[in-house]
DNA sequence: ATGACCATCTTGACAGTGCTAAGTTACACT
DNA sequence: AGTGTAACTTAGCACTGTCAAGATGGTCAT
Protein backbone atom coordinates (compact mmCIF):
# COMPACT_ATOMS: atom_id res chain seq x y z
CA UNK A 1 0.00 0.00 0.00
CA UNK A 2 1.56 3.10 -1.43
CA UNK A 3 -0.68 5.91 -0.91
CA UNK A 4 -0.76 7.60 2.52
CA UNK A 5 -3.83 8.92 2.56
CA UNK A 6 -5.94 5.92 3.12
CA UNK A 7 -8.00 7.01 6.13
CA UNK A 8 -8.11 4.27 9.01
CA UNK A 9 -11.38 3.94 10.78
CA UNK A 10 -9.77 6.29 13.88
CA UNK A 11 -9.58 9.63 11.56
CA UNK A 12 -12.48 11.51 11.69
CA UNK A 13 -13.86 12.81 8.26
CA UNK A 14 -12.84 16.78 7.76
CA UNK A 15 -15.28 18.95 6.42
CA UNK A 16 -13.08 21.50 6.13
CA UNK A 17 -9.77 21.53 3.58
CA UNK A 18 -8.04 23.33 6.31
CA UNK A 19 -7.70 21.00 9.55
CA UNK A 20 -7.78 24.34 12.11
CA UNK A 21 -6.23 22.50 14.68
CA UNK A 22 -3.89 19.74 13.52
CA UNK A 23 -0.63 20.84 15.39
CA UNK A 24 -2.86 19.77 18.69
CA UNK A 25 -4.21 16.33 17.09
CA UNK A 26 -0.52 15.18 15.65
CA UNK A 27 0.70 15.43 18.94
CA UNK A 28 -2.85 13.96 20.65
CA UNK A 29 -2.25 10.89 17.85
CA UNK A 30 1.78 10.86 18.73
CA UNK A 31 0.92 10.53 22.37
CA UNK A 32 -1.77 7.78 21.74
CA UNK A 33 0.33 5.84 19.65
CA UNK A 34 3.16 6.08 22.39
CA UNK A 35 0.94 4.27 24.55
CA UNK A 36 1.77 1.40 22.37
CA UNK A 37 4.68 1.16 20.88
CA UNK A 38 8.40 3.16 21.49
CA UNK A 39 9.74 6.72 19.73
CA UNK A 40 11.78 4.42 17.55
CA UNK A 41 8.98 3.09 15.74
CA UNK A 42 7.08 6.63 15.71
CA UNK A 43 6.62 8.11 11.71
CA UNK A 44 5.31 11.15 10.81
CA UNK A 45 4.06 9.34 8.17
CA UNK A 46 1.42 7.02 10.32
CA UNK A 47 0.64 10.07 12.90
CA UNK A 48 -0.16 11.90 9.63
CA UNK A 49 -2.48 9.00 8.26
CA UNK A 50 -4.22 8.51 11.59
CA UNK A 51 -4.72 11.97 12.07
CA UNK A 52 -6.29 11.94 8.67
CA UNK A 53 -4.26 14.53 6.52
CA UNK A 54 -1.21 14.17 3.77
CA UNK A 55 2.09 13.04 4.69
CA UNK A 56 3.58 16.46 4.45
CA UNK A 57 0.89 18.27 6.32
CA UNK A 58 3.02 17.20 9.46
CA UNK A 59 5.78 20.07 8.38
CA UNK A 60 3.61 23.13 8.74
CA UNK A 61 3.45 23.07 12.16
CA UNK A 62 6.89 20.95 13.29
CA UNK A 63 9.94 21.75 11.36
CA UNK A 64 11.37 18.30 11.16
CA UNK A 65 10.21 14.53 13.13
CA UNK A 66 12.84 15.44 15.67
CA UNK A 67 10.74 18.82 16.46
CA UNK A 68 7.59 16.75 16.80
CA UNK A 69 8.94 14.31 19.04
CA UNK A 70 10.18 17.32 21.23
CA UNK A 71 7.29 18.41 21.35
CA UNK A 72 5.89 15.48 22.79
CA UNK A 73 8.74 15.00 25.09
CA UNK A 74 7.81 18.79 26.50
CA UNK A 75 4.33 17.85 27.09
CA UNK A 76 5.78 14.80 28.70
CA UNK A 77 7.63 16.92 31.09
CA UNK A 78 4.68 19.21 31.96
CA UNK A 79 2.71 16.72 32.58
CA UNK A 80 5.50 14.51 34.82
CA UNK A 81 5.69 17.83 37.00
CA UNK A 82 2.07 18.19 37.18
CA UNK A 83 1.99 14.59 38.52
CA UNK A 84 4.91 15.48 41.33
CA UNK A 85 3.34 18.86 42.73
CA UNK A 86 0.08 17.20 43.00
CA UNK A 87 1.43 14.33 44.97
CA UNK A 88 3.35 16.76 47.06
CA UNK A 89 0.63 18.68 47.67
CA UNK A 90 -0.89 15.39 49.30
CA UNK A 91 1.41 14.28 51.35
CA UNK A 92 1.15 15.19 54.68
CA UNK A 93 3.45 15.32 57.46
CA UNK A 94 7.43 16.17 57.62
CA UNK A 95 9.02 18.09 54.34
CA UNK A 96 10.77 14.71 54.05
CA UNK A 97 7.62 12.95 53.48
CA UNK A 98 6.83 15.34 50.81
CA UNK A 99 10.15 14.99 49.04
CA UNK A 100 9.21 11.08 48.77
CA UNK A 101 5.93 11.69 47.79
CA UNK A 102 7.64 13.42 44.94
CA UNK A 103 10.18 10.53 44.04
CA UNK A 104 6.94 8.05 43.88
CA UNK A 105 5.05 10.47 41.61
CA UNK A 106 8.17 10.11 39.44
CA UNK A 107 8.63 6.77 39.37
CA UNK A 108 5.41 5.98 38.78
CA UNK A 109 5.11 8.32 36.43
CA UNK A 110 7.81 6.52 34.28
CA UNK A 111 6.09 3.22 34.92
CA UNK A 112 2.97 4.32 33.69
CA UNK A 113 4.22 5.78 30.74
CA UNK A 114 7.21 4.16 29.71
CA UNK A 115 7.76 4.61 26.26
CA UNK A 116 7.13 8.47 27.05
CA UNK A 117 9.11 8.96 29.58
CA UNK A 118 12.10 6.86 27.52
CA UNK A 119 11.33 9.67 24.88
CA UNK A 120 11.61 12.27 27.25
CA UNK A 121 15.42 11.10 28.70
CA UNK A 122 16.50 10.01 25.26
CA UNK A 123 18.69 12.77 24.55
CA UNK A 124 18.86 11.98 21.11
CA UNK A 125 18.06 15.81 20.03
CA UNK A 126 20.94 16.84 17.42
CA UNK A 127 20.79 20.26 18.87
CA UNK A 128 19.28 20.96 22.27
CA UNK A 129 18.98 24.67 21.43
CA UNK A 130 16.70 23.84 18.70
CA UNK A 131 13.76 22.81 21.39
CA UNK A 132 13.71 25.92 23.66
CA UNK A 133 9.97 24.56 24.63
CA UNK A 134 11.50 21.02 25.59
CA UNK A 135 14.64 22.80 27.51
CA UNK A 136 12.00 25.55 29.51
CA UNK A 137 9.53 21.98 30.66
CA UNK A 138 13.00 20.13 31.26
CA UNK A 139 14.63 22.86 33.19
CA UNK A 140 11.00 24.11 35.10
CA UNK A 141 10.67 19.92 36.11
CA UNK A 142 14.05 19.98 37.72
CA UNK A 143 13.29 23.32 39.02
CA UNK A 144 10.03 21.58 40.87
CA UNK A 145 12.14 18.56 42.19
CA UNK A 146 15.55 20.70 43.68
CA UNK A 147 13.46 23.60 44.93
CA UNK A 148 11.64 20.54 46.93
CA UNK A 149 14.79 19.08 48.68
CA UNK A 150 15.84 22.18 48.70
CA UNK A 151 12.70 23.05 51.28
CA UNK A 152 14.03 20.31 52.90
CA UNK A 153 17.46 21.22 53.23
CA UNK A 154 16.26 24.66 54.54
CA UNK A 155 14.19 22.65 56.93
CA UNK A 156 15.77 21.52 60.30
CA UNK A 157 15.38 17.71 59.13
CA UNK A 158 18.78 17.47 58.61
CA UNK A 159 21.29 17.34 61.89
CA UNK A 160 24.31 19.11 61.81
CA UNK A 161 23.77 20.54 58.18
CA UNK A 162 27.13 22.43 58.26
CA UNK A 163 29.03 21.08 55.91
CA UNK A 164 28.29 23.98 52.93
CA UNK A 165 26.94 24.06 49.72
CA UNK A 166 28.72 21.57 48.23
CA UNK A 167 27.02 18.42 49.97
CA UNK A 168 23.67 19.94 50.01
CA UNK A 169 24.50 19.58 45.82
CA UNK A 170 25.06 16.50 46.20
CA UNK A 171 22.32 15.44 47.87
CA UNK A 172 19.82 16.56 45.55
CA UNK A 173 21.54 15.11 42.46
CA UNK A 174 22.07 12.14 44.79
CA UNK A 175 17.98 12.27 45.39
CA UNK A 176 17.44 13.04 41.43
CA UNK A 177 19.67 10.18 40.39
CA UNK A 178 18.48 7.81 42.74
CA UNK A 179 14.73 7.94 41.59
CA UNK A 180 15.50 8.51 37.87
CA UNK A 181 17.96 5.61 38.23
CA UNK A 182 15.06 3.54 39.70
CA UNK A 183 12.82 4.71 36.62
CA UNK A 184 15.10 3.41 34.29
CA UNK A 185 15.34 0.28 35.60
CA UNK A 186 12.01 -0.81 36.69
CA UNK A 187 10.41 0.48 32.82
CA UNK A 188 13.14 -1.59 31.70
CA UNK A 189 12.02 -4.79 33.38
CA UNK A 190 15.54 -4.69 35.83
CA UNK A 191 14.00 -5.16 39.05
CA UNK A 192 10.82 -6.39 40.36
CA UNK A 193 8.59 -9.27 38.46
CA UNK A 194 7.18 -9.01 34.81
CA UNK A 195 3.90 -8.02 35.99
CA UNK A 196 3.35 -5.31 38.40
CA UNK A 197 0.93 -3.32 39.65
CA UNK A 198 0.74 0.31 40.50
CA UNK A 199 0.56 -0.35 44.25
CA UNK A 200 3.58 -2.62 43.99
CA UNK A 201 5.71 -0.26 42.30
CA UNK A 202 4.87 2.23 44.73
CA UNK A 203 6.05 0.31 47.28
CA UNK A 204 9.47 -0.48 45.87
CA UNK A 205 9.40 3.64 45.28
CA UNK A 206 8.47 3.98 48.64
CA UNK A 207 11.38 1.31 50.04
CA UNK A 208 14.09 3.00 48.07
CA UNK A 209 13.76 6.24 48.42
CA UNK A 210 13.78 5.65 52.58
CA UNK A 211 17.26 4.89 51.69
CA UNK A 212 17.89 8.16 51.06
CA UNK A 213 15.96 9.58 54.05
CA UNK A 214 18.60 7.49 55.96
CA UNK A 215 21.46 9.07 54.26
CA UNK A 216 19.54 12.95 54.41
CA UNK A 217 18.54 12.99 58.12
CA UNK A 218 21.58 10.67 58.94
CA UNK B 1 23.73 7.13 -4.74
CA UNK B 2 22.20 4.01 -4.75
CA UNK B 3 24.54 1.85 -4.90
CA UNK B 4 25.51 -0.29 -1.95
CA UNK B 5 28.57 -1.28 -3.05
CA UNK B 6 30.49 1.60 -3.24
CA UNK B 7 33.27 0.65 -1.01
CA UNK B 8 34.75 3.32 1.73
CA UNK B 9 38.16 4.16 1.99
CA UNK B 10 38.02 2.71 5.19
CA UNK B 11 37.24 -0.91 4.27
CA UNK B 12 40.04 -3.29 3.32
CA UNK B 13 40.35 -4.35 -0.20
CA UNK B 14 39.02 -8.21 0.53
CA UNK B 15 41.27 -10.68 -1.31
CA UNK B 16 38.34 -14.24 -0.93
CA UNK B 17 34.79 -14.40 -2.17
CA UNK B 18 34.27 -15.44 1.71
CA UNK B 19 34.59 -13.26 4.24
CA UNK B 20 35.62 -15.02 7.10
CA UNK B 21 35.07 -12.77 10.00
CA UNK B 22 32.57 -10.91 9.38
CA UNK B 23 30.59 -10.95 12.15
CA UNK B 24 33.12 -9.66 14.28
CA UNK B 25 34.17 -7.16 11.88
CA UNK B 26 30.80 -6.16 11.51
CA UNK B 27 30.33 -5.17 15.13
CA UNK B 28 33.56 -3.83 15.35
CA UNK B 29 32.00 -1.41 12.90
CA UNK B 30 28.92 -0.86 14.79
CA UNK B 31 31.51 0.09 17.78
CA UNK B 32 33.08 2.42 15.70
CA UNK B 33 30.40 4.09 14.75
CA UNK B 34 28.67 4.68 18.27
CA UNK B 35 31.48 6.51 19.02
CA UNK B 36 29.96 8.78 16.75
CA UNK B 37 26.37 8.50 16.12
CA UNK B 38 23.84 7.59 18.21
CA UNK B 39 22.63 3.67 18.10
CA UNK B 40 18.96 5.31 16.24
CA UNK B 41 21.52 6.70 13.47
CA UNK B 42 22.59 3.21 12.93
CA UNK B 43 21.89 1.66 9.84
CA UNK B 44 22.46 -2.01 9.04
CA UNK B 45 23.39 -1.34 5.11
CA UNK B 46 25.73 1.61 6.27
CA UNK B 47 27.55 -0.92 8.63
CA UNK B 48 27.83 -3.47 5.77
CA UNK B 49 29.44 -0.57 3.68
CA UNK B 50 31.95 0.13 5.96
CA UNK B 51 32.71 -3.45 6.56
CA UNK B 52 33.34 -3.68 2.58
CA UNK B 53 30.20 -6.25 2.03
CA UNK B 54 27.35 -5.72 0.43
CA UNK B 55 23.85 -5.03 2.17
CA UNK B 56 22.79 -8.37 2.82
CA UNK B 57 25.52 -9.82 3.85
CA UNK B 58 25.07 -8.99 7.35
CA UNK B 59 22.22 -11.10 7.69
CA UNK B 60 23.78 -14.04 7.74
CA UNK B 61 25.00 -13.17 10.99
CA UNK B 62 21.99 -11.46 12.64
CA UNK B 63 18.75 -12.03 12.68
CA UNK B 64 17.78 -8.64 11.86
CA UNK B 65 18.87 -5.35 12.99
CA UNK B 66 17.88 -5.76 15.98
CA UNK B 67 20.33 -8.61 16.70
CA UNK B 68 22.45 -6.65 15.87
CA UNK B 69 21.85 -3.82 18.58
CA UNK B 70 21.59 -6.37 21.09
CA UNK B 71 24.94 -8.28 20.05
CA UNK B 72 26.59 -4.90 20.18
CA UNK B 73 24.70 -4.16 23.51
CA UNK B 74 25.90 -7.76 25.00
CA UNK B 75 29.29 -6.61 24.09
CA UNK B 76 28.97 -3.16 26.19
CA UNK B 77 27.81 -4.87 29.12
CA UNK B 78 30.74 -7.34 29.35
CA UNK B 79 33.48 -4.04 28.82
CA UNK B 80 31.07 -2.32 31.44
CA UNK B 81 31.69 -5.62 34.04
CA UNK B 82 35.06 -5.62 33.20
CA UNK B 83 35.71 -2.08 33.95
CA UNK B 84 34.01 -2.27 37.21
CA UNK B 85 35.65 -5.03 38.14
CA UNK B 86 39.32 -3.48 37.16
CA UNK B 87 38.68 -0.41 39.39
CA UNK B 88 37.10 -2.45 42.34
CA UNK B 89 40.02 -4.43 42.83
CA UNK B 90 42.60 -1.16 42.15
CA UNK B 91 40.59 -0.44 45.14
CA UNK B 92 41.84 -0.52 48.53
CA UNK B 93 40.47 0.04 51.96
CA UNK B 94 37.09 -0.91 53.10
CA UNK B 95 34.51 -2.87 50.94
CA UNK B 96 32.35 0.69 51.27
CA UNK B 97 35.42 1.91 49.32
CA UNK B 98 35.01 -0.96 46.87
CA UNK B 99 31.95 -0.38 46.48
CA UNK B 100 32.59 3.32 45.81
CA UNK B 101 34.86 2.22 43.17
CA UNK B 102 32.44 0.25 41.26
CA UNK B 103 29.81 3.10 41.66
CA UNK B 104 32.95 5.41 39.54
CA UNK B 105 33.35 3.26 37.00
CA UNK B 106 30.12 2.69 35.78
CA UNK B 107 29.49 6.20 35.95
CA UNK B 108 32.61 6.97 33.75
CA UNK B 109 31.57 4.30 31.10
CA UNK B 110 28.82 6.11 30.64
CA UNK B 111 30.24 9.24 30.29
CA UNK B 112 32.99 7.54 27.93
CA UNK B 113 30.60 5.54 25.32
CA UNK B 114 27.64 7.59 26.01
CA UNK B 115 25.99 6.27 22.65
CA UNK B 116 26.21 2.59 23.28
CA UNK B 117 25.74 2.80 27.33
CA UNK B 118 22.14 4.11 25.84
CA UNK B 119 21.91 1.36 23.64
CA UNK B 120 22.42 -0.69 26.77
CA UNK B 121 19.90 0.88 28.17
CA UNK B 122 17.40 1.42 25.75
CA UNK B 123 15.11 -1.17 26.52
CA UNK B 124 13.52 -1.29 22.87
CA UNK B 125 13.78 -5.05 22.45
CA UNK B 126 10.81 -6.23 20.66
CA UNK B 127 11.14 -9.26 22.54
CA UNK B 128 13.63 -10.04 25.61
CA UNK B 129 14.19 -13.81 24.80
CA UNK B 130 15.15 -12.79 21.57
CA UNK B 131 18.43 -11.90 22.60
CA UNK B 132 19.74 -14.82 25.17
CA UNK B 133 23.05 -13.42 25.36
CA UNK B 134 22.63 -9.89 26.12
CA UNK B 135 20.52 -10.98 28.76
CA UNK B 136 23.10 -13.44 30.19
CA UNK B 137 25.65 -10.22 29.91
CA UNK B 138 23.73 -7.68 31.80
CA UNK B 139 22.05 -10.49 34.24
CA UNK B 140 26.20 -10.75 35.24
CA UNK B 141 27.04 -7.30 34.98
CA UNK B 142 23.91 -6.66 37.45
CA UNK B 143 25.14 -9.50 39.67
CA UNK B 144 28.81 -7.96 39.86
CA UNK B 145 27.09 -4.55 41.09
CA UNK B 146 25.00 -6.64 43.86
CA UNK B 147 27.46 -9.00 44.88
CA UNK B 148 29.63 -6.16 45.70
CA UNK B 149 26.85 -4.43 48.15
CA UNK B 150 26.39 -7.89 49.13
CA UNK B 151 29.68 -8.24 50.19
CA UNK B 152 29.48 -4.48 52.00
CA UNK B 153 26.10 -6.29 53.69
CA UNK B 154 28.13 -9.14 54.87
CA UNK B 155 30.95 -7.51 56.23
CA UNK B 156 30.64 -5.34 59.57
CA UNK B 157 30.27 -2.06 57.85
CA UNK B 158 27.01 -1.31 58.86
CA UNK B 159 26.39 -0.68 62.45
CA UNK B 160 22.64 -2.23 63.43
CA UNK B 161 22.60 -4.10 60.29
CA UNK B 162 19.55 -6.56 62.28
CA UNK B 163 16.77 -5.16 60.01
CA UNK B 164 16.28 -8.19 57.92
CA UNK B 165 16.42 -9.27 53.92
CA UNK B 166 14.28 -6.51 52.61
CA UNK B 167 15.90 -3.46 54.08
CA UNK B 168 19.52 -4.89 52.43
CA UNK B 169 17.67 -5.78 48.57
CA UNK B 170 16.32 -2.17 48.84
CA UNK B 171 19.52 -0.93 49.66
CA UNK B 172 21.34 -2.52 46.96
CA UNK B 173 18.44 -1.08 44.39
CA UNK B 174 19.35 2.10 45.68
CA UNK B 175 22.42 2.15 45.09
CA UNK B 176 22.47 0.82 41.66
CA UNK B 177 19.26 3.14 40.92
CA UNK B 178 21.65 6.30 41.79
CA UNK B 179 24.33 5.20 39.93
CA UNK B 180 22.39 4.28 36.78
CA UNK B 181 20.83 6.99 37.33
CA UNK B 182 23.45 9.77 37.51
CA UNK B 183 25.48 8.32 34.86
CA UNK B 184 21.96 9.15 32.26
CA UNK B 185 21.56 12.29 33.87
CA UNK B 186 25.42 12.83 33.18
CA UNK B 187 24.92 11.84 29.66
CA UNK B 188 21.86 13.76 29.16
CA UNK B 189 23.88 16.81 29.82
CA UNK B 190 21.27 17.33 32.43
CA UNK B 191 24.11 17.63 35.20
CA UNK B 192 27.44 19.67 35.64
CA UNK B 193 28.84 21.93 32.62
CA UNK B 194 28.90 21.24 28.88
CA UNK B 195 32.21 20.06 28.56
CA UNK B 196 33.32 18.04 31.67
CA UNK B 197 36.78 16.15 31.66
CA UNK B 198 37.24 12.33 32.92
CA UNK B 199 38.47 13.43 36.31
CA UNK B 200 35.77 15.79 36.93
CA UNK B 201 32.94 13.05 36.25
CA UNK B 202 35.29 11.24 38.76
CA UNK B 203 35.23 13.81 41.18
CA UNK B 204 31.32 14.01 40.70
CA UNK B 205 30.53 10.47 41.24
CA UNK B 206 32.63 10.16 43.78
CA UNK B 207 30.68 12.88 45.66
CA UNK B 208 26.99 11.45 44.74
CA UNK B 209 28.33 8.01 46.11
CA UNK B 210 29.44 9.57 49.51
CA UNK B 211 25.55 10.29 49.98
CA UNK B 212 25.35 6.57 49.39
CA UNK B 213 27.47 5.76 51.89
CA UNK B 214 26.30 8.10 54.87
CA UNK B 215 23.07 6.28 54.12
CA UNK B 216 24.93 2.89 53.94
CA UNK B 217 27.02 3.28 57.17
CA UNK B 218 24.42 5.33 58.78
C1' DA C 1 40.07 -36.61 -7.12
C1' DT C 2 35.38 -35.88 -7.61
C1' DG C 3 31.17 -34.71 -6.51
C1' DA C 4 27.57 -32.98 -3.36
C1' DC C 5 26.45 -30.05 0.21
C1' DC C 6 25.81 -25.74 2.32
C1' DA C 7 27.41 -21.61 4.76
C1' DT C 8 28.57 -17.34 2.97
C1' DC C 9 28.22 -13.75 -0.03
C1' DT C 10 25.94 -11.46 -4.09
C1' DT C 11 22.28 -8.68 -6.87
C1' DG C 12 17.42 -7.42 -7.44
C1' DA C 13 13.29 -5.90 -5.72
C1' DC C 14 9.60 -4.01 -2.57
C1' DA C 15 7.49 -1.36 0.91
C1' DG C 16 8.29 1.94 4.26
C1' DT C 17 10.59 6.25 5.84
C1' DG C 18 12.06 11.58 6.22
C1' DC C 19 12.04 15.39 3.62
C1' DT C 20 11.72 18.98 -0.26
C1' DA C 21 9.57 21.20 -4.26
C1' DA C 22 5.78 22.78 -6.49
C1' DG C 23 1.06 23.11 -6.87
C1' DT C 24 -4.07 24.02 -4.57
C1' DT C 25 -7.34 25.76 -1.30
C1' DA C 26 -9.59 28.96 1.46
C1' DC C 27 -9.28 32.15 5.29
C1' DA C 28 -8.24 37.00 6.54
C1' DC C 29 -7.33 41.47 5.73
C1' DT C 30 -7.18 45.80 2.93
C1' DA D 1 -13.51 42.43 -4.61
C1' DG D 2 -9.07 41.42 -4.72
C1' DT D 3 -4.85 39.85 -2.82
C1' DG D 4 -1.65 37.76 0.23
C1' DT D 5 -0.49 33.94 2.92
C1' DA D 6 -0.95 30.00 6.02
C1' DA D 7 -2.41 25.40 5.64
C1' DC D 8 -3.04 21.83 2.93
C1' DT D 9 -2.09 18.69 -1.33
C1' DT D 10 0.61 15.43 -4.71
C1' DA D 11 5.07 14.04 -6.82
C1' DG D 12 9.39 12.55 -6.22
C1' DC D 13 14.19 11.71 -4.22
C1' DA D 14 17.40 9.22 -1.37
C1' DC D 15 17.58 6.24 2.13
C1' DT D 16 16.23 2.29 5.04
C1' DG D 17 15.13 -2.97 6.55
C1' DT D 18 14.12 -7.18 4.65
C1' DC D 19 13.33 -11.06 1.59
C1' DA D 20 14.11 -14.05 -2.64
C1' DA D 21 16.99 -16.06 -5.77
C1' DG D 22 21.43 -16.70 -7.74
C1' DA D 23 26.87 -17.05 -7.34
C1' DT D 24 30.88 -18.70 -4.85
C1' DG D 25 33.94 -21.63 -2.81
C1' DG D 26 35.31 -24.26 1.36
C1' DT D 27 34.40 -29.06 3.46
C1' DC D 28 33.65 -33.65 3.61
C1' DA D 29 32.10 -38.30 2.07
C1' DT D 30 32.91 -41.27 -1.52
Amino acid sequence: MSDDRTRPPTAPERTSYHHGDLRRVLLEVGHRLLEETDASHLSLRAIAREAGVSRAAPYHHFADREGLLAALAADGFRDLRHAMIRRADAAVGSPLARMQAIGIAYVLFAFENPHHYRLMFSGEWSDRDRHPELNREADATYGALGSALGGLEASGTRKGGRQGKGLAQALALGAWSLVHGLAMLLIDGRVGEAEMTAAEVEGLAREVTRVLGRGLAG
